[in-house]
DNA sequence: GTGAAAGCGCTAACAC
DNA sequence: GTGTTAGCGCTTTCAC
């Protein structure tokens, strides 16, 4: 593991007997330098394993060709896809991809956004924990993209999956069900209010009695807690704030004894891995989070490549500097029932 | 997502009156300074929202504080453990952790590691597809730290699986069975070749006859093949490279009308999300590859920080630079089995 | 204890 | 078409 002294640009130029500038433009801009030198100087960079400096190139334009994923749990399989969406977006600009786990905590979001800043071009900020106006602040300092949030002004992505909580009471009605639990989430997700205000008044709608439980931490470990909810509360079917919840309560109700979904028929959320490896099969709403990611990958490169076309540096000394148009609604990716073993009609 | 000018310490020097260089020092080495001055600079510093460029300081030092981690393929959840573990550890050290995705490539894999390059301090390489030779020369150029791989000089750690595999076997002679399957991994996959080395001695010792079947891509679909072929030779167990696999195994039986056990036994390996809600259980071998993420950051830290004291710079010109004291041989953390319903006793 | 100045590697004016 | 020069933000001599 010995470091070798990396060949700088003026290396590269003293070997090939031209000045640094021409270095620099023969390989960055060919055309605007002889053809034959530039082929030299190529030669010679390849030769002697010439990389450029990305802090050099950093510090002069201000870009770092980096992208920051910030997220709350890197544990979580739900931000799986996000991970996978994001980094093939970014890869395919030639960005790097950047990982923060902010461990669910609005402090050390906010500390890392911090940090971030100037270390990356943009951030990528997933299930934010915190308000709306502090990510609006965080928004004026560095380029960001939410993900499921709204923040005027800032450009998100969102996944429906309130509208696929609708469809799967809508499918529950249609089995005969009347009488529905939610097992909410955590108080502080915006998803799980999104969730309550759209699945309310579909049941109000379509005549089915909800039944609000919880809030539940979003584990496998809360299923119990929810499972046994449920039962008291007499329901006949449930939907969870999302699959670990789900697995959780399954596994409660095979505890139990009780069958699924003859006792109770039970929906997931996002359709994690495992979701169709449980007995019975997970009933679920399918995200398309992969997709979401390298969605708000692109809106974020799309930012950050129309921004500063090339290096551009402004030497007002008011402070305030860019403002861009910004891009009305955010984008909404829609959601879809799978429906499988584990809802059923319900039992008279 | 308007972007503000940042502060630079030179605003920072002249809001608070004094000269850039002491400015530094307030905010880097307050004891070196006037009490008074330091604590006015870093009043100002902090009131400014005064964020020093990372870029300014890595041109300067040569250092990033960031550290990659470089793996074929982040869907595969055998590697989630390993981007939580690296990545805790990572920030515990105030490192910024980078994820590349190599996509099962070795040619991606020399590339991304060329670029990596000066972009970061050191890499955590996982599973790694190239060959020795390729590690120990990248090695020069880049600090490195291998994850299930051995390459003398650079440090590693290894997860036995091919231990646990063979406690797999003895467990399954224990229950009676005397012709046993494995399901082999990719023919690339250093760690297949290693677990084959030891089961088949194992096998000789115990007395039981080991039919190799494969080669199969570690993945659930394969798993229809590998179950085929394992009824095929009349096996009553069946070892499979990853759980993975052996979720598509178990799939395959219950599709074919097989029991699992009685009418074979399944093992999985890696104890990935999932192995303990599938149905029965998978009997599997648990990796703590959490804890191998986290002991490689650990190891290559260490290297790290012991490299260059305090930004040192050495002027030879003769290019090779530091040569350290490799630790001898690679980290390796033990597996365990964990029996669950999917091993029983062998029909007779 | 503090300031002035050099320089890390690179690119973008500005000469020639 | 190519060389010279300035300067990005910072740390670190070297004077004072």
């Amino acid at each position: 593991m010995a470091v070798r002294r990396q060949p700088t640009l003026r290396d590269v130029a003293a070997a090939a007997g031209v000045a640094v500038s021409t270095a620099s433009r023969a390989l960055t801009r060919p055309g605007r330098v002889n053809a034959g030198t530039a082929d030299r100087v190529v030669a010679v960079a390849k030769e002697l394993g010439y990389i450029p400096s990305a802090s050099a190139r950093a510090l002069l334009s201000g870009r770092t060709a980096t992208v920051a994923l910030v997220l709350p749990d890197v544990t979580n399989p739900f931000f799986f896809g996000l991970v996978r969406g994001t980094g093939a977006r970014l890869r395919e600009s030639g960005y790097v991809q950047v990982l923060a786990d902010t461990e669910e905590s609005a402090e050390v979001e906010l500390d890392t956004l911090r940090k971030l800043r100037g270390q990356v071009d943009g951030a990528v900020l997933a299930a934010s924990r915190l308000t709306d106006d502090q990510i609006a602040v965080a928004a004026e300092d560095l380029a960001l993209v939410v993900v499921n949030r709204t923040i005027p002004g800032t450009p998100g992505v969102l996944l429906d999956t309130a509208g696929g909580m609708v469809q799967a009471l809508e499918h529950l009605v249609e089995q005969g069900h009347t009488r529905v639990a939610y097992a909410a989430g955590p108080t502080t997700s915006w998803s799980d209010r999104r969730r309550r205000e759209a699945l309310e008044p579909a049941a109000a709608r379509l005549g089915v009695e909800l039944v609000v439980l919880g809030p539940y931490a979003p584990v496998r470990t809360s299923g119990a807690d929810a499972a046994d909810a449920a039962l008291d509360a007499g329901v006949t079917a449930i939907v969870a704030f999302n699959d670990l919840l789900a697995f959780g309560i399954l596994e409660r109700l095979d505890a139990r004894g009780v069958a699924v979904p003859e006792g109770l028929s039970v929906v997931g959320c996002d359709d994690i891995f495992g979701s169709d490896l449980v007995r019975p099969a997970l009933t679920t709403i399918e995200s398309p989070v992969e997709r979401a990611g390298r969605m708000a990958a692109d809106l974020l490169l799309t930012r950050l490549d129309g921004e500063r076309p090339a290096g551009g540096d402004d030497e007002d000394d008011d402070g305030l500097v860019v403002d861009l148009p910004v891009p009305g609604a955010p984008v909404l990716l829609p959601t879809r029932l799978i429906v499988r073993g584990s809802t059923g009609s319900a039992q008279v």
